[in-house]
DNA sequence: TGGACTTTCTGGACTAGTCCAGCGGCTTGA
DNA sequence: TCAAGCCGCTGGACTAGTCCAGAAAGTCCA
């Protein structure tokens, strides 16, 4: 019923009884085979997978059982897909530290990569729940919103949600917007940053924000909010950023962590 | 694009086609109902789901395409499951900042939780590869690691590897490990620490680390690694801390945020 | 030449089942 | 009384299909 090439072990039943009894199970034991594939290079990176029902030939699984395996293959940050398309092999994942500002497109070139950002658009909005949260304030006020897709050599990796109140910046929406706010904020309207938090939440994308990442709908996804105060403390703006799971490796540099309680 | 309340009330078609030319999609639509019914706080938190097929009676759906949307709410953090007992509402998310040290005892008291720490094993390692490039050591290098699981009110959230030189902690595994490591560091061996360097990547678990978490192979988890520098800069441990994917939240506020470089 | 069709191929979204392993509550018997 | 064992229920892991929507490439005609 399944029968790999050379599939280690050697043995492996023609009959799922055969598998399941060996221990490892149809799909653990085609996946790895997989993996073996594309660590090994014989899928290379950026090029398509054979299609699904090619590999369910191969293998002697059904579609459903070979879906779940790319979806973990997925999981793992090992491929990707592009909507009725194909399946694909990642590239290496982006390097991204939160708690440098506005470093996007320098970034990604120093990492030899093309980096491009695309803004949505750029509309007053009430605060949603969330946001509200993030910069404390009640809920229903009325915020300024710049939503942007930044992407990597072609592939859309990040979306971006960038709230402030709208009389802080004026005229800020006729400019040009790809570039980095952090730039603008700074060189155009004098404004300093003080201090940061940010957050870091596994989630899951849906609607439009996964149709934008070019993801299926309840793909998981990884939200870093960031919240930016001025140097007198008062809140200033906040992004919610909605990074691909596979795409991003965050990285930061502590120099001095901080103390340790004398309790615990 | 909501659907809700008469819709799982009403007729709800009893074939695909209606559902389907509604715009919504069966998957999206059902699992908006289970989404409003968490939330709203019909299945409490800490509650189990009714079962898999039952949920199929109510919406009329076969078990696979029920089990995709469980595993989406599993995704986006609202349930979780324990192998063959059920799906559960889950509690609200364990803050952690990696920036400090051990911490995970008292911050999960001031939290209001309950915490609790396993020691798996402590052993002497060929040190794997991934352990190899964090710290900037050759392949096959022998080095001590502890391997403990920490819970949180009885349910397991968090596995880590500690690794370090064996000859650093001279009869440190004859100690009570399961508390703080930073401070038996501290106190004991009068360490302190300067540098440090994290890195958070999204990743699936499988294997032992699966089963020790609880989660079923493949899941979705967050790989927090971080690497302890001395203070005079040499490398002297590392942690790769394997987080379940909806029962961590990380939160890190910055003083000071790095200045913006003149070019971007 | 170039736009409009058609055909083929992809993944997406389902259905309707089967068989299995482990948890837990219930029963039964020493 | 209490352990042993049974059994029903849970999710886990599959199979073998159907129908649909969109991407891409080829075809054909103005």
């Amino acid at each position: 019923m399944k029968k790999l090439p050379e599939q280690e072990g050697g043995e492996s039943a023609n009959t799922n009884e055969g598998m399941r009894k060996g221990g490892m199970g149809r799909v653990k034991s085609i996946k790895s085979v997989l993996q073996d594939r594309i660590r090994g290079g014989i899928y290379e990176m950026g090029q398509r997978l054979p299609s699904e029902r090619q590999l369910c030939l191969e293998f002697e699984t059904s579609r459903v059982t070979l879906h779940e395996i790319l979806i973990q293959l997925e999981t793992e940050g090992l491929i990707y897909r592009e909507e009725r398309r194909g399946w694909f092999v990642s590239p290496t994942r982006f390097v991204y530290n939160p708690q440098s500002r506005g470093h996007f497109t320098l970034s990604a070139t120093q990492q030899g990569r093309t980096p491009s950002t695309v803004v949505i658009d750029t509309r007053i909005v009430t605060a949603p729940p969330r946001v509200c949260a993030l910069l404390d304030i009640p809920e229903g006020q009325q915020l300024a919103c710049i939503r942007r897709v930044r992407s990597i050599n072609g592939r859309a990796i990040l979306y971006v949600e960038h709230y402030f109140s709208p009389d802080v910046f004026p005229g800020l929406f006729e400019r040009d917007l790809s570039v980095s706010l952090t730039e603008l904020y700074r060189d155009v309207y004098g404004f300093d940053y003080g201090r940061m938090t940010y957050q870091i939440i596994p989630t899951a994308v849906s609607g439009d924000i996964a149709g934008l990442l070019r993801v299926s709908s309840g793909s998981p996804a990884l939200l870093v909010t960031r919240v930016n105060h001025a140097r007198d403390e008062s809140v200033r703006d906040c992004d919610l950023e909605y990074w691909r799971h596979d795409a991003v490796l965050i990285e930061v540099d502590v120099a001095n962590s901080s103390p340790l309680p004398s309790d615990e």
